[in-house]
DNA sequence: GCCTGTGAAGCTATTCACAGCT
DNA sequence: AGCTGTGAATAGCTTCACAGGC
């Protein structure tokens, strides 16, 4: 079992595939096969040969693959067994949705702690999770291991705070403000850009609306 | 000026270069060259050229590009000088969110109409937006002329939400929630799944803490 | 027959590198 | 000198198509 090259786009889907698998597994499916994983995911059936290939889990041409070892392959080759603490920045209207939102939906991926630079929001607990002013960022972040972090602060902010975050030791982001940020090679950044997402649907919106109206 | 391939990717940067140039032209910026534009969006001056190119816009070798003219060539490329509508489906702490969220954010997409099962929720105003029950969304959105919806509903009802939509005429969806969706072939579907997002950052900043660690 | 695993082909996206302009 | 526009090269991603197994 060598490494492969593993795409981030691989990575993607293999976490979707997870995700979809485990209500199967807990309805008591033994196995599937990768057409069924593909309608599933909505994606084509050689993708999901292809990404599981990734793991170097084999199936089983007459049974499809075992959903219990795919799932234990693909968490062995993110290896998340191991809990990972993940902090959220910026307690507005998209940060206490953000922290509902992953409230409890990943055991392992929990956000333990809130920064906001407001101290009327920089203290107390939100939804049992424990917030910090700003200023204790690198205290918090080193004292609960923290590695990864949502960024949910107004675009004027958001550079400074992922400056102060990779500062503080944390190597990969999640961002939600409209600002393309830079951050140093040896941090990973993933940006949520919900505004241009917006856009391009309703430019493709636009595209088969206009398209729909000229077939009649 | 004939139609070049214009992928999907180009769009969304084209979105993003146009955001990240209106403050400047505000700023009474006349020309930019595509470096600094590069800069400003994190993607490469090459790169830039290149989608520029799909609007049929040239700049020229001594200004650079003429901010006035490249906003108003990405503007025409997307033809969305005429407003239009959106609807957003469920007002749970997410779609309240997304909803404050893209309050003004772009005055030519506003969310003019709210969909949730919930009749609590589906009467009177959030946001100034008048809120409706599911069934009323044939009728709301062939009246409000709406092309767009949003969806922020729970992985169960997300399918049903989906095909009620596309029923009701929408072209184009930003999907939320936790459920590949399936539609049909002329209706564009962007999905926003955060989980996955999330995961895969996750994992990249396990990789990155372990280098990290290697090194010292 | 219907499945998996995978080399090879086909596509798409990005970057290189340079002619041409100012 | 330093820029744009762009053909050509490269890199990356997805699908095809089929050998091999049950």
């Amino acid at each position: 079992m060598q490494e492969v090259q593993v795409s981030e786009k691989i990575i993607g889907r293999l976490t979707l595939y997870r995700r979809l698998l485990l209500p199967e597994q807990e309805q008591g499916r033994q196995s599937i096969f990768s057409h069924q994983i593909a309608s599933l995911a909505k994606v084509s059936p050689a993708q999901v040969r292809r990404d599981i290939m990734a793991t170097g889990y084999s199936g089983n041409p007459s049974r499809g693959y075992e959903i219990r070892h795919l799932v234990e392959a693909i968490h062995h080759l993110m290896d998340d067994q191991i809990a990972h603490n993940v902090a959220l920045v910026g307690l507005g209207h998209l940060g206490r949705a953000v922290a509902t939102f992953f409230h409890g939906l990943n055991p392992s991926l929990d956000i333990v702690a809130i920064f906001d630079a407001d101290p009327a929001k920089s203290r107390g607990l939100f939804n049992g999770i424990p917030c910090f002013p700003v200023e204790a960022m690198d205290e918090v972040i080193a004292g609960k291991d923290i590695l990864t972090a949502i960024l949910a602060v107004p675009a004027a902010q958001a550079q400074g705070c992922a400056d102060a975050l990779v500062q503080a030791g944390v190597t990969g982001m999640l961002n939600f403000a409209l600002t393309p940020l830079h951050v140093p090679r040896n941090v990973f950044l993933e940006e949520m850009d919900m505004s241009a997402s917006l856009e391009k649907v309703a430019f493709y919106a636009r595209k088969n609306a206009q398209a729909k109206r000229k077939r009649t």
